[in-house]
RNA sequence: GGGGGAAUUCCCGAGUGGCCAAAGGGGGCAGACUGUAAAUCUGUUGUCAGUGACUUCGGUGGUUCGAAUCCACCUUCCCCCA
């Protein structure tokens, strides 16, 4: 199976300009395409990790990436699809969150001589001339157009600056410079960027003439139809320090029954025989695709070792084992003690596992909180300096377990 | 440029001088049920030293014993006319 078969069938494909150019293109090696990333957060989320892997899957076919960071752009805020403006962020945020994101796509894709190439459009977009585009770019696009576009249809509700409806032209014109530079015959991004990446293949057919393609990547939603990759407190971040592995493993462990197979298709590198093997699954044998696709994923963004760790770990605390080693720990020091004993209350919020007091109060008053196996009663409970030496294991609700250590 | 409207807690949205830490819904958290799933039911949901105190209704001032609510100015957004 070639790869553009094989996207089609792990369902990765969401919209094309020209489905057989593009097949006959991307199946020989001949691509060479880029991806934005607008650089809005100092860390990759699983948005992102998707378009990297799809790089991954073509690079692998002998395609050739361009990774595009976008430095200029992220200075306008792209308005596909939101209700409200970006906050504009500061020249040092963008420059940090540029940074950041260039170390993690090194984990996933191969910079090596002439193998892909990453550029930063702030290089060409902060120098244009503002008369000059509008001559020479502006007069290619149609306001009427664009008004069309699905992607600022909501926005038309609400309100939308002059600043944001220029992005579609900037990204535009990262296509028509990138076709210039670097050859890139092809563009690819989340479903929500098609009407800025028609923009692109547009001014490339006006300016100079040519074809370029434009591929979408489906949107990882739920069965609700809400974008997969949240929680309550924020994105699933690949950053480590932002998301820990152990978190990020029992994301994907926690996914509905529904939602599993299609994940696994999606995200991971398993060969698609197995994946439709899996897919015969039902019942309380998805907890098992459940596993293999948390696995898989975590070991894909922290690598084998991490995900190891969170296996154990997560098998020793559901499945009632013993080895707790690799729980997500706090340390104590002697000093957040009092009289050789620490209150349940201040424990909680040492470990960060409520986000004020009087949530904890109210979970321990619910029932929720237990300390090694013990359900906690009292919101006056102490621990002592023993207990914390050989370490306690706190649980909060069913499933966050957490271990305060004395050190 | 002219006229009219709006801004409330995590989100939507009621509240138009004291009964307001502020209805209702969503979301979140917890309990029951389960398979670390979904659905359902129950409780809870500003902060803290918790029968009390403190902070919050776009911002800054003002009126008042008392302001989310009235007045002035400012900011942002929406609609209509040009």
């Amino acid at each position: 199976m070639q790869i553009f078969e094989e996207l089609k069938a792990r369902g990765l494909i969401a919209q094309v300009t020209d489905e057989a150019e593009i097949r006959e293109l991307i199946n020989n090696g001949k691509a060479t395409f880029y991806i934005g990333f607008d650089p809005t957060a100092d860390s990759l989320h699983v948005g992102h990790f998707m378009a990297l892997c799809l790089m991954k899957r073509l690079q692998m076919a002998g395609n050739k990436p361009v990774v595009l960071v976008g430095g200029g752009t992220g200075y306008i805020g792209d308005p596909s699809g939101r209700t409200d403006m970006r906050s504009m962020m500061t020249p040092e945020q963008i420059a940090h969150n540029c940074d950041c994101f260039k170390k993690q796509m090194e984990r996933f894709i191969d910079f090596g001589e002439g193998k892909a190439i990453m550029v930063n459009n702030a290089d060409w977009l902060l120098n244009l001339n503002y008369i000059e585009l509008l001559r020479d770019v502006g007069a290619c696009f149609s306001v009427n157009n664009m008004l069309r576009a699905e992607c600022y249809k909501q926005r038309m509700e609400k309100g939308l600056s002059f600043l944001e409806f220029n992005y579609m032209i900037m990204q535009s014109y990262d296509f028509y410079h990138l076709y210039q530079h670097y050859g890139c015959n092809m563009q690819f991004g989340g479903d929500d960027q098609w009407s800025n990446m028609l923009g692109g293949t547009e001014l490339i057919r006006r300016k100079l003439g040519k074809d370029a393609y434009a591929m979408t990547i489906t949107l990882l939603l739920n069965s609700e139809g809400k974008k997969m990759g949240k929680t309550a407190s924020g994105a699933v971040w690949l950053d480590p320090n932002k998301t820990s592995p152990f978190e990020f493993y029992q994301y994907w462990r926690n996914v509905g029954d529904q939602d599993v197979l299609k994940c696994i298709r999606m995200l991971t590198f398993l060969p698609l025989a197995q994946i439709d093997e899996m897919d015969k699954w039902e019942g309380s044998q998805l907890n098992r695709a459940k596993e293999i696709l948390a696995y898989e994923l975590t070991a894909l963004v922290h690598g084998e070792e991490e995900a190891k760790k969170a296996e154990t770990a997560a098998k020793a605390l559901f499945a009632g084992g013993g080895d707790d080693s690799n729980m997500p720990t706090t340390e104590l020091s002697a000093d957040q003690l009092t009289d050789g004993a620490i209150g349940i209350m201040d424990l909680l919020t040492i470990c960060e596992l409520v986000p004020s007091r009087g949530e904890g109060r109210r979970l321990i008053q619910q029932g929720g909180l237990t300390v090694d196996d013990e359900k906690v009663t009292s919101i006056d409970a102490k621990f002592t300096a023993e207990q914390l030496k050989t370490g306690i294991k706190l649980r909060k609700g069913k499933k966050v377990y957490h271990k305060a250590v004395l050190k």
